[in-house]
DNA sequence: CCTGTCAACTCCTATATATGAGTTGATATG
DNA sequence: CATATCAACTCATATATAGGAGTTGACAGG
């Protein structure tokens, strides 16, 4: 092993206690002072570790009370780019419906997106997106670990529009990231269907792999949507 | 004015002079130590105002030689999500012709992008981009300041296929960021000839304003490729 | 019971200092 | 001439210290 700085330990040091869950989103972490104390190294040592970690966006400071875990933010998706809004601008909520939800056996492929064997028990979950006027305009499918989330496929459990809430609630199962990719598809017959749109319309696909605590992958998700709205944009330097 | 952090004061100060051309892309900065005798702070100081604009992409430092003055990096361009690739994920590189290029006085959508007064003359040019296999894949519409660029409408003038390349060179003009917007649209008919495909099919495309000393707007271009495989990665927390 | 003060804790700003590591060019030495 | 060394400059790491600013909860005084 090569010689790290300090820092950059204590910023590993810290990352591990939060990947291993020791450490779960929301959490306050130990005070700048108390690590120094308890690692045997400088305040200001402390201080650059945090603030790498919090570049990484995985800590955040608030001056007076502490620092905490962040949150995983779905604000960040790139989801959020599908600005299925009112004409005059405003983000317009869109609500969902489950109309499928069952115990399945993965596929090669979505297992491969797992990471686990195939043929490994999953709950299947399929959802519709509507705008204000009832228009659908996104599929979403998802695929969860039976073992991790057992008894979400249950017909008698509400789910609320963000899933990830009730994944917290019911599991306790920590949300930690998300990696998600996103490109530009064809409608194929059931999609253009669900969607009211033409076999052969462009659309907007989204894929996310959702991870828990130890970077287990807990979910692969792909969305598709309609790309009526959809803008992204960036500054280079 | 309220009382600002001494580092932001700093960064500040250092910014005005990289946006007023002071320091041009590739410039080296004075040293930390130069630095905070000059402005009379402490060379943490000064670190930490490096450290911000450094972050922003403004700067970058290379241990032992100093601090430059970042220059554009159109790699980072929301573009290069496009991989014209071959089959085997190899990025192909894709070249360019220049079909027209002329003066024109800008109507009064592109002179609302470049915000100046329609009417104003520009230089219009188009290019599209083929792959290796002569297939075109992009069509690029640039509108430039005719009075930033006098001549680049030249017909002996060569157009290499990074186009800021020349600006920098013949015109001295330093393209210092620029903003860009993806979105996904329908091929009207003039692109879908340009592009070999049918009218109506999808297709990915990129907004770009781009920026000169001064934040003068030096040029508006709209790049509408076809989305055969693009793809874009991001990771949320 | 309410309210204001204040101590004790958080992170934030700013300075000073010492040492290390990477780069460059001048200079001495074969 | 070639090359090895080395001084002088860059930024990088690490420490110590002091005071400021935001937050909280305990506690005294009405």
């Amino acid at each position: 092993m090569v010689d790290k700085p300090l820092y950059k330990v204590v910023q590993q040091f810290i990352h591990q206690r939060i990947n291993a869950g020791e450490l779960v989103p929301g959490d306050l972490i130990p005070s700048e002072s108390q690590l120094s104390e308890s690692l045997n190294v400088s305040i200001g040592t402390v201080r650059k570790a945090i603030d790498l970690l919090e570049q990484e966006k995985l800590l955040y400071r608030h001056q007076g009370k502490g620092t905490y875990v962040s949150r995983v933010d779905f604000d960040n998706s790139l989801f959020r780019f599908f600005s299925y809004g009112t004409a005059s601008g405003e983000a317009a909520r869109i609500h969902k419906r489950t109309p499928i939800r069952e115990r399945i056996l993965g596929t090669a492929d979505i297992c491969r997106h797992l990471k686990t064997s195939i043929g490994t028990p999953l709950i299947y979950i399929e959802r519709v997106g509507y705008d204000d006027h009832e228009q659908p305009v996104l599929v979403e499918k998802c695929w969860w670990r039976a073992d991790i989330v057992a008894g979400l496929e249950d017909e008698d459990l509400h789910i609320p529009d963000l899933l990830y809430a009730i994944i917290e609630e019911k599991f306790g199962v920590h949300v930690v990231r998300a990696e998600e990719t996103l490109t530009v598809d064809i409608a194929d017959v059931p999609t253009a269907k669900r969607l009211s749109i033409q076999e052969g319309d462009p659309l907007v696909v989204l894929y996310r792999t959702t991870h828990a605590t130890n970077d287990r992958i807990i979910e692969y998700r792909v969305t598709r949507g309609r790309p009526d709205r959809f803008t992204y944009k960036t500054e280079i330097r």
